[in-house]
DNA sequence: AGATGGGGCCCA
DNA sequence: GGGCCCCATCTC
C-alpha cells in the first residue's frame, strides 16, 4: 500500500507539517511528488500539495486522498526543493512557500454547502427548513446562515435529513471553446442529408457546410459561416451526424498585437567583450553569477538577448526578470520581436487566467523563455540555461509579505540547481551586489559607454532655497523654465518626473495648523482632486474634504504638497501651448492605458510627458533631450538607511532617459540640499564615488553590505501590549545571540500605526549568528497561542528592503 | 484555519 | 439537568 505525505493548504504554525494519506488504487499511477490532491482534514476537506511517496507511517490509521487536483506534477522535483529552502530562509509556513511558486488560479476555492441527504429527505424535514429546499438539493453555508433558525438546521443535520459537505476546487478552470465537428464520413454525410427533411434548411446548410469542410470548427464560426442558430446544431448532434466538444484554448494578452520579427544587432567592442564570458559560462553550463554594471543607455538588453539566444540554440529555457514597474509593453516588444512565440509573459497586469495560461504554456514547454516580474523566478521549466535579473537593485524583487524571498536570492538558488549563469545587470548596482563583485564572488562586467555614440546627458542642480530667495515661488525654476519654453519652440519632448514618495498633498488648516490624520493610522491622508476625497494610502480609508477645518473652524483648510495633477495644472498656467500627457496612479489604472499614453507620447502627440515612478525606467524616445526632476530630495529623508542609495539610483535612471540617441541630452535636478553626495554624484553618473562614499557610511553604521538584518515586527492594538512584547523578544534575542550581534529597540516603527495597529521593532545587525533562525522560530513558537488568535501579530523579515 | 468538545456558568 | 459560551486541542 503506498502513502503520501501532504502538505496541507492550512498555512498554520500548528498545521505546518508533512500529513500521511492513502492513495486509493485507482490513483496510484497519477498521484506522485508534485501533484496537487484534495484530502480529508478533520471534518472538511482541503488541498494539498503530495511532496513524497513512501510504504509505511508511523500511524496506523490513514485516511485516504479523495482526489488528485492534477494529472501532471505541477511542481517538479527542483521546485519542490526550492520550496523546502525557501521556507527555512524565510521562516514561513511550507504551504506559503510552494503556494508563492505557482499562479493564482490555482490557489484552491472551499466552498461549503449544506445538503439533503437523500431523496426522501425533503419530505421528512420541518417545513420551514424544505421551503428553502424547493427546487433545490444544496445551500450554501451562507445562504443558510442567512435564512436564519439556525435550531431548525441544527435538527435537522442531527436526525441525518441534511448534510454538511465541503468543496476544494479550482479558483479558475481551462478557457475552452465549443467545437463542432462532423461524426460521419463524406458519403455518410451526403446521405444524411438527403434523409433531412427539406424544410430543415438551416440543418442542411450545416450539413453541407460539412461537406465541403469536414474538418471542426468553432461552434461560433460556423454559426457565422453558415448564417444559422445553435438549435439547428444540436438537432444535428442528436441525430448523431455532428458532435460536440470543448476545445482547450490560451487566453492570449497579446492576441490582437504583431510582432516584426528582428534579428540580433550588431554589438559594441563593449558589449561583445561583456557578452563573452556569458556566453562561455553558458556553453559550459557553469553556474556563474554575473554582476552587468553599465550606465543608462549602454545597451544591456541586446546583451540579454543575444546571450537568451544561445541558450534557446544550445535547447535550454531562459527566466529574464524585469522589475513590474518596467515591464511595459515596451519591454515585452522587444523580447516577443527577437523570440516571437516562444515567449511567455507574467506580469501584475495580466488577469488571473491570463497568467494562468502563460504559466501553462511553460509548464507545457511550449515556450523557451519567460519574460517576467518577480514571481516568474518561479517558472516551472526543467532545463533552465541562463536566468536574468534586470535592474537588479530594484526593491519590489523582494516581496513584502510572507514568504517574504529575494528573487535575486531564488534565482541564484536555481542557478546552482540547474548549473547555468546568473546575470544581474543594472547601472546603478546594489551596494550588496557591487560589494560581492568586488570581492570576486560576482564577476563583473562593465558597460562605460553609450550606445549609438551618444554621450550621457549633461546635468545641472538647482537651488530650489535660491529660487525662493530671489522670489521664485513656483515648482519651476528659471532654469527649467527657460529650458522647457527652449524645448517647446525646437519641437523636442521633455520628460518631468516628480517624485512622489513621502511627498503627498496633506491637507492642513492654516489657522490653527492641524494636519488631517487617518482614524487608523498615524499617517497625513492624501488629497485627492478627481473626487474631492481625503485617502489613506496604507489602509484604503477614504473621507470627504471638510468645508471647514474640523478643529477650529475655520476655513481656511486646503492641501499643501505637489501632486502630479497640481504639476499639470501649472504648466497649463505657465506654458498654455504645451500639450502634456500626465502620468501616474489615475491615469494609468485602466488595463492598456499605460501603453496608450506612452504611445501617444512617443507619436509625438505631447511636448511634456509629466509622471511619477513609473516614468523613471525603460523610456527609450530619440525625441526626448530634457529630463526635470522637480524634487529630487523627497526620497532623502524616509526614515530608512537605503533612503541616500535609493535616491541615487531614481535619479541616475531618470537622467538616463535624455538624449539616448543623436540629440544630446540635458538633465535638471531641483533640490532644496543641493550638497548632499548622493545628488551631487547622481548629478555626475559617478556611481564609483557614490559606492566609495556609501560603503564607509554603511560601515561606521553598521549596515549592509557589512552586516545582515533581521526585521521583528510586533503588531497589536494595545500599545502597552505591542510595547511589553517586542521588549521581552529584544531581551530574548539579547540574551542568546553572541556579543558581535547589534540589537535595537525595541523602537515604534517608522509607521508607527497602521489600521488602528500599533507596531513596534526590533533590528538585529549581525555578521555570523548561526543560531539566529532557530531563536526566530522559538519566538514564533513562544507566541504561538497569542498570535494564533489574531490579536497579535509577529512578522519576522530577514534581509528586509523595506524598514517601514 | 476551522471544527469540536469539554468545562464553567447561568437558568429552571 | 439543560443550554450556551469560551478556549484548548486536533487535524494523517
Amino acid at each position: 500500500m503506498s502513502i503520501a505525505s501532504v502538505i496541507v493548504d492550512v498555512p498554520a504554525k500548528q498545521t505546518d507539517r508533512e500529513f500521511d494519506y492513502l492513495i486509493p488504487d485507482k490513483w496510484k499511477s497519477i498521484i506522485r511528488p508534485g501533484i496537487r490532491v484534495v484530502v480529508p482534514f478533520g471534518p472538511r476537506m482541503v488541498q494539498g500539495f503530495v511532496t513524497g511517496i513512501k510504504e509505511s507511517s508511523d500511524l496506523k490509521k490513514l485516511r485516504e486522498i479523495k482526489e488528485p487536483m492534477d494529472l501532471e506534477p505541477v511542481l517538479n522535483d527542483e521546485l519542490l526543493q526550492l520550496g523546502d529552502w525557501m521556507t527555512e530562509q524565510t521562516l514561513s509556513f511550507k504551504v506559503s512557500a510552494l503556494q508563492a511558486m505557482l499562479p493564482a488560479a490555482m490557489k484552491a476555492k472551499y466552498e461549503k454547502n449544506v445538503e439533503l441527504t437523500d431523496l426522501t429527505s425533503f419530505d421528512r424535514m420541518h417545513e420551514d427548513v424544505r421551503s428553502l429546499f424547493k427546487h433545490r438539493k444544496t445551500l450554501t453555508w451562507k445562504e443558510m446562515l442567512e435564512a436564519g433558525k439556525p435550531s431548525l438546521f441544527h435538527k435537522e443535520l442531527q436526525n441525518g435529513n441534511l448534510e454538511v459537505v465541503y468543496y476544494v476546487k479550482n479558483r479558475l478552470n481551462k478557457k475552452t471553446v465549443r467545437h463542432v465537428k462532423p461524426l460521419l464520413s463524406t458519403e455518410e454525410l451526403s446521405e444524411a442529408l438527403d434523409s433531412l427533411s427539406a424544410s430543415a434548411k438551416k440543418q442542411r446548410q450545416i450539413v453541407e457546410h460539412f461537406l465541403h469542410a469536414p474538418e471542426s470548427v468553432s461552434l461560433k464560426n460556423l454559426l457565422e459561416i453558415v448564417h444559422s442558430s445553435a438549435a439547428a446544431v444540436k438537432a444535428l448532434v442528436e441525430k448523431g451526424i455532428l458532435a460536440e466538444y470543448d476545445e482547450e484554448i490560451y487566453r492570449d494578452p497579446y492576441e490582437n498585437r504583431s510582432f516584426e520579427e528582428t534579428s540580433a544587432f550588431r554589438l559594441t567592442d563593449e558589449q561583445a567583450a561583456a557578452l563573452g564570458p556569458i556566453n562561455a559560462a553558458v556553453d559550459a553550463e557553469r553556474n556563474d553569477i554575473f554582476l552587468l554594471y553599465g550606465i543608462t543607455g549602454s545597451g544591456k538588453t541586446e546583451i540579454y538577448l543575444q546571450a537568451i539566444d544561445k541558450v534557446i540554440q544550445n535547447g535550454k529555457e531562459a527566466i529574464m526578470l524585469v522589475p513590474e514597474i518596467s515591464l511595459t509593453p515596451q519591454t515585452v516588444k522587444r523580447f516577443k520581436e527577437r523570440f516571437g512565440n516562444q515567449v511567455a509573459v507574467l506580469h501584475s497586469g495580466l488577469s488571473v487566467g491570463e497568467k494562468y495560461d502563460e504559466w501553462r504554456k511553460i509548464h507545457r514547454q511550449e515556450v523557451k523563455v519567460v519574460v517576467g516580474a518577480r514571481s516568474a523566478v518561479f517558472a516551472p521549466f526543467q532545463n533552465i540555461g541562463l536566468i536574468v535579473i534586470d535592474e537588479e537593485h530594484e526593491g519590489s524583487y523582494k516581496q513584502e509579505e510572507p514568504p517574504r524571498y529575494h528573487a535575486r536570492d531564488i534565482a541564484i538558488q536555481r542557478g546552482l540547481s540547474h548549473s547555468c549563469p546568473v546575470i544581474l545587470g543594472s547601472a546603478t548596482p546594489s551596494l550588496e551586489s557591487f560589494a560581492r563583485a568586488q570581492k570576486g564572488v560576482y564577476k563583473l562586467l562593465s558597460l562605460t559607454k553609450r550606445m549609438n555614440n551618444s554621450t550621457l546627458p549633461s546635468v545641472e542642480i538647482v537651488d530650489m532655497r535660491e529660487e525662493l530667495r530671489t522670489g521664485n515661488r513656483s515648482m519651476f525654476s528659471e532654469k527649467l523654465f527657460a529650458k522647457l519654453e527652449d524645448r517647446l519652440t525646437k519641437g523636442e519632448q521633455t520628460v518631468l518626473f516628480l517624485n512622489k514618495r513621502g511627498h503627498s498633498s496633506f491637507v492642513m488648516c492654516r489657522s490653527c495648523g492641524v494636519v488631517i490624520n487617518c482614524p487608523d493610522c498615524d499617517i497625513s491622508l492624501t488629497y485627492h482632486r478627481s473626487n474631492h476625497s481625503l485617502k489613506c494610502h496604507y489602509c484604503g480609508h477614504e473621507e470627504g474634504m471638510p468645508p471647514v477645518c474640523p478643529e477650529c473652524g475655520s476655513d481656511h483648510i486646503r492641501f499643501f504638497g505637489t501632486g502630479t495633477q497640481k504639476v499639470e495644472e501649472e504648466l497649463g498656467k505657465i506654458l498654455p501651448n504645451a500639450r502634456v500627457i500626465r502620468m501616474d496612479v489615475d491615469t494609468t489604472s485602466k488595463k492598456g492605458s499605460h501603453e496608450l499614453l506612452l504611445n501617444a507620447f512617443q507619436e509625438g502627440k505631447a511636448d511634456i510627458l509629466l509622471g511619477t515612478q513609473m516614468i523613471a525606467k525603460g523610456l527609450d524616445f530619440p525625441n526626448i533631450t530634457l529630463v526635470g526632476v522637480l524634487s529630487a530630495d523627497t526620497m532623502l529623508h524616509l526614515p530608512d538607511f537605503r533612503a541616500s542609495e535609493k535616491t541615487f539610483q531614481l535619479l541616475t535612471q531618470v537622467s538616463g532617459r535624455a538624449g539616448r540617441h543623436q540629440l544630446k541630452g540635458e538633465v535638471v535636478i531641483q533640490t532644496y540640499t543641493p550638497e548632499h553626495y548622493s545628488i551631487e554624484l547622481a548629478a555626475r553618473q559617478d556611481f564609483d564615488t557614490f559606492f566609495e562614499k556609501e560603503m564607509e557610511i554603511r560601515r561606521l553604521n553598521h549596515y549592509p553590505p557589512y552586516f545582515y538584518l533581521a526585521l521583528v515586527t510586533v503588531f497589536h492594538e494595545d500599545l502597552i501590549k505591542t510595547v511589553s512584547v517586542t521588549e521581552k523578544i529584544t531581551k530574548y534575542l539579547r540574551s542568546n545571540l553572541s556579543r558581535q550581534a547589534i540589537i535595537l529597540g525595541p523602537v515604534a516603527s517608522p509607521l508607527s500605526r497602521v489600521k488602528n495597529r500599533y507596531r513596534y521593532q526590533c533590528l538585529i545587525k549581525y555578521k555570523r549568528e548561526p543560531g539566529l533562525n532557530a531563536l526566530l522560530k522559538n519566538i514564533i513558537n513562544n507566541f504561538q497561542q497569542e498570535t494564533a488568535k489574531g490579536q497579535l501579530q509577529i512578522a519576522i523579515d530577514l534581509n528586509p528592503q523595506m524598514m517601514m
